[in-house]
DNA sequence: GGCCTTCTTGGAAGGCCTTCCACACATGTC
DNA sequence: GACATGTGTGGAAGGCCTTCCAAGAAGGCC
């Protein structure tokens, strides 16, 4: 039924082999002979079976990322530069969608017995040591992205720093009463962040309030969406609680995630109050979302982490020689826009009489 | 190296043709033979290679989506849905990310002639009809998301209605002058949205204004992002032009992609007016993004769009005869939230004074 | 002319499975 | 006992390519 390399040799005269070598530019070919194959092939409309090249090769060309699916924004906005890379790199892209974090084992497995991929991204989920080994043991090339492992290559972003820097903008604006609204704290980043929050506080001489810290796991599952608890419902409920806390009320909130901030802020004006005038709000990512709403936060480089990862796992299919450094950590930005009150208190000052 | 079929037949102490069998649960072995095997294939941890059992069985168990990845939150939240479905049917998604419409053509002829998929999603792209009849040709189902051909299975929604109900609500609030943002019109949604706002203005006995009907192809190339103009910069750059258009202003305007909506409501409180007090604002699609910024739009049912063309697609390849109708256009919904005024009106309807 | 290289080519083997045909055996029927 | 039927199994063929080995042809050298 379809065109196969033999029916394409024998229009052109030559062996199976030869057209194989034509097909994968490969070796000396006299160009008469090539020229001749290329002439078959183009006329008889041929394209290689991708199934039995693959069996043959004992490669894909296809590489498998396994995503959570669940949150959003992120995802996407990585899914799109890691896309764009492979295609560059004319792979192709098989995508797991981990709608539960209950089947990621499921589709560890999947990618790494069927050898349906020659290389996997794994993006913002946990490795447990069991398959970190595994994965080795069956030199299936594996790059983290927003996720760690020493065993692998990883890709990530200074959580710590980045979350420091947010707190430490709040500070700058004359904030002392500073909350928190985290992920789940069994997430690395989301332990990263609270560390740099953390941090700020104790630099600045404040001592940290136990109850202005509120993670989304702290919420009964019905209540917060399960998963990662890096999600909008979360941010809303993390901040009512946070309201609901007593007085004094925080000044100023850093929440660990952009999508997150979005629940908050709604959590906010519901409850009568303005953003930035009575609560400043900084987020973390920078997703496309975050400059719609106008929303202060940490900018990841996302398309770059993207690019980088793509690049690594290529590299390492093709087994060149790596350069030494495995793990990759990019830093993150300040945002500033308007849910910080920055700009805000720019123009005060700008307007108030100076004293002196 | 890797454990095949023919060391766990040798185990087994049976051949190769009965460990297939079991692997398949076909037809009747001998419960106690199945447990040798099975026994054995636990034993040495085997697992059939993905790619030899494709080309015996000339499946591939993966199924292509050809999206487009510009844009963003729309096709973010089809593509969740249609890998869902997937996942469900144990098939394996590739993902066919155009970034540029022109490369469209390139990922038609590259799925269609390497047999890598058993078949294959085409969201949101015209489709030729050169390519449709290799297509038919080659007996490679396809489904149609978002878009329509005559010769295919296609899921669509009913643009000119949901266009019609949209305006139809901006006029049961009382508003005349009402103006349209548009995509490219050489997309088929955006000709139906068009056609639905021209039929309400007209049962409502207006004349349609043509200064007030502003597409994203209008504008120079440089200026509006690439693509199909459903976009952010796009809806930003239109609304500029209706308010520089001169007076009267509209006191509404009906854009056809909330994404669009985004930009447009920006440009509206840049240029000092208020939403909706000044001009009301009405979307299509209602992403997620809708409801975080209190977005008034027309909602498409996207997580049933995508359930259904994955369902489609399968029986397609399953060979199922198919119920008569190869065209589903679902209805879609309009969903009030802040930006058309209406819930503004209700609260004033009430506080006045009746005056009989 | 004889021998050695260097190009170029053909095609078998191999990659790992599914499927089909054939066969062995058990059971049932008259 | 002869035959039909049904059940369970083995393994060759086939799916379509790449790769490797062998070998023919052509050219160079003494």
């Amino acid at each position: 039924m379809h065109v196969t390399i033999y029916e394409v040799a024998e229009r052109a005269g030559v062996g199976i082999g030869t057209v194989s070598r034509v097909l994968n530019n490969s070796s000396q070919i006299a160009p008469e002979t090539r020229a001749r194959v290329l002439k078959a092939i183009k006329e008889m409309n041929y394209q290689p079976h991708a199934m039995a090249r693959n069996l043959a090769r004992r490669r894909t060309h296809t590489i498998g990322a396994i995503v959570p699916f669940f949150t959003g924004y992120f995802y996407v906005e990585l899914l799109r530069s890691i896309q764009a890379a492979i295609s560059r790199h004319k792979y192709d892209l098989v995508l797991y969608g981990v709608d539960d974090l209950q089947k990621k084992e499921h589709f560890f497995k999947h990618v790494l017995q069927q050898r349906r991929v020659d290389g996997v991204l794994l993006v913002s989920m946990r490795l447990s040591d069991v398959y970190a080994r595994q994965y080795l043991q069956r030199k299936l090339p594996l790059v983290l992205v927003d996720a760690y492992h020493p065993a692998h290559d990883s890709i990530t972003v200074n959580n710590e720093e980045g979350a420091y820097l947010a707190v430490r903008h709040l500070l700058n604006l004359g904030h002392r009463r500073i909350a928190m609204i985290n992920g789940h704290r069994d997430s690395r980043p989301a332990q990263e962040r609270q560390a740099g929050y953390l941090r700020a506080l104790q630099d600045a001489g404040l001592t940290p309030a136990p109850k202005w810290i509120i993670s989304s796991d702290a919420l009964a599952e019905e209540e917060a969406a399960p998963n990662d608890g890096f999600n909008k419902v979360a941010g809303d409920l993390c901040m009512r609680r946070l309201l609901a806390a007593g007085l004094p009320q925080p000044a100023a909130v850093f929440v660990a995630s952009d999508i997150q901030a979005v629940g908050a802020i709604r959590a906010i004006l519901q409850h009568g109050l303005r953003v930035p005038e009575d609560i400043a709000v900084v987020g973390f990512d920078d997703v496309e979302l975050a400059e719609l709403i106008g929303l202060t936060t940490m900018k990841q480089p996302i398309p770059e982490m993207g690019d980088l990862a793509v690049e690594r796992l290529m590299a390492r299919i093709n087994e060149e020689p790596l350069s030494a450094q495995r793990q990759h950590r990019f830093d993150t930005r300040l945002v500033v826009r308007e849910t910080c009150g920055a700009k805000l208190k720019a123009l005060r000052d700008r307007d108030a009489v100076p004293l002196g």
